[in-house]
DNA sequence: CGAATGACAATCT
DNA sequence: TAGATTGCCATTC
């Protein structure tokens, strides 16, 4: 298979992420036992085919933001997708991360 | 095999 | 405080 042991790993991890809360790449990464592998993380993502039904809008920033626009049609489609998952929204835009972030 | 890439994160200015 | 820069590390070219 092209896609190595690493990313699937990163699969699993992403797939198992529970409804109404978050993960940051840095916590994958940590997972995976590399956690200076964010990159990679977000790397796998991207690769990440949607045959995987990846809940990748579950994965953000460790500063609680989303991923950049342009990967579910728009950040404001993301923002919406976790606030139905149940995740709460600062004023400022960003997620709660003291109650979801691990 | 060597260089470039990137959905991050920490540090510096 | 906000913006810009550097470091990291597996994958890809």
């Amino acid at each position: 298979m092209s896609k190595s042991n690493f990313f699937e790993k990163v699969y699993e991890i992403v797939e198992q992420i529970p409804s109404g809360e978050v993960y940051t790449y840095g916590q994958i990464a940590m997972m995976l036992g590399n956690p200076r592998a964010a990159r990679i993380v977000g790397y796998a993502m991207s690769s990440a085919p949607r045959e995987r039904n990846l809940p990748c809008h579950r994965v953000v920033y460790q500063d609680g933001r989303l991923a950049p626009g342009g990967i579910f049609g728009g950040k404001e489609n993301q923002r919406r997708l976790l606030e139905e998952e149940g995740i709460t929204f600062l004023n400022n835009g960003r997620i709660d991360m003291d109650e979801h972030g691990w």
